[in-house]
DNA sequence: GTCTATACTACGATAGAC
DNA sequence: GTCTATCGTAGTATAGAC
């Protein structure tokens, strides 16, 4: 399909040198077709980068159906299981950060939570907004003297123990004395990961 | 100083456009001086980038200068007082993630994480390096019974609660339902940060 | 040291053949 | 639906006046 292979190519190249550095020229060379492919298809660039939002906002959808229906059903659920969930749905993050994959529109992402556009709420509304939500209900039941707004901000804190391996991946690997994170160090980030949410979550919020 | 205020200037037009997208033609008007300044004082654009990287890692130093002279010295210091400057030291770091102020250079940084060019080397170098180190071996006084590569672990883990503020701020601010981090957020986040850090260095880990 | 003027390249968009 | 050709604009770098 070349809308897809378009839009892959475009998701990386975005990434890699933010909106104006990248050349429709070249994504189109990349996707072995013509630059006016890309204005066919999507009508512009800035066309070609919307349509690369919701692309990424399904796909990430996709991949978090386990995590999502998780928190579909939160009824009858007690608070030993609400905290194994939690752990298992942020491990199940961790992991996507890890993956090298998510390397392409992760950079896409973060340059949108810097200064969002159009492409942010696409990506909010297709995705995060359900994850956080579902995510803070469920830690809800773990913490239940928490106030919906310190539940919120510990949602996004929790999360960010696991973003941190993707957001600043360079520093991770140099600190860990690495050129990237192979199976090893993943599991070694994982366990950590683990134990920190636990005791988040059992220990100072309970 | 001309190159100071081309640095600060080509630090934001860097960040917010990235490398290819920033215009020298732009850093140079915003200045409020001729595009062949900047020829002149950093011989190219790259020269320019790299001279910002150095600019920012000095800055960063200067305001870490206090959390450095935390951990210079950690001869006879004891467990207690280890956890508590780790707890400082990661309020300090989430200060500063909060601060409207680290949005420019934190949006340079992030790039050099995803795809590390010449300026990463001197980001790390500059500071980043020290900063690890240093915590790292603060947490290990604090968690005697964790091996070193596990306290590195630890360190960037613990960072990343603060960093999810800056690198994910557009989601934190939909979360919280509001449209910047101002004191009220700040209160919050960095009580439930010293809350889930004190859980993590003395229930998890200890 | 800072300016203007200019050479050269690459960009996004569009028109029109097939 | 995909291509080639081309237009107008904007980019970096450089040369040379002052």
């Amino acid at each position: 399909m070349l809308q897809t292979r378009l839009l892959e190519t475009a998701i990386e190249q975005f990434g890699m040198h933010g909106f104006e550095g990248a050349s429709t020229r070249e994504i189109a060379r990349a996707s072995g077709t013509a630059m006016s492919s890309i204005t066919y298809h999507f009508g512009s660039k800035e066309g070609l980068y919307l349509a690369c939002a919701d692309y990424i906002a399904t796909r990430i959808r996709e991949r978090h159906a386990p995590a999502l229906d998780l928190v579909a059903d939160l009824s009858g659920i007690d608070r030993e299981a609400a905290v194994e969930h939690c752990l298992t749905i942020i491990d199940n993050f961790a992991v996507i950060m890890i993956d090298p994959e998510s390397a392409n529109w992760a950079r896409f992402i973060m340059r949108e939570q810097h200064s969002p556009t159009e492409a942010f709420e696409r990506l909010y509304h297709g995705v995060m907004k359900d994850m956080i939500d579902g995510f803070s209900a469920l830690l809800g039941r773990a913490c239940p003297d928490l106030a919906p707004q310190e539940l919120r901000a510990l949602s996004m804190l929790a999360f960010g123990q696991a973003l941190v391996l993707r957001a600043a991946r360079a520093s991770v690997c140099r600190a860990l004395g690495t050129d990237n994170l192979g199976e090893e160090e993943a599991r070694l980030l994982r366990a950590r990961i683990r134990v920190n949410s636990l005791a988040i979550l059992t220990g100072g919020n309970a």
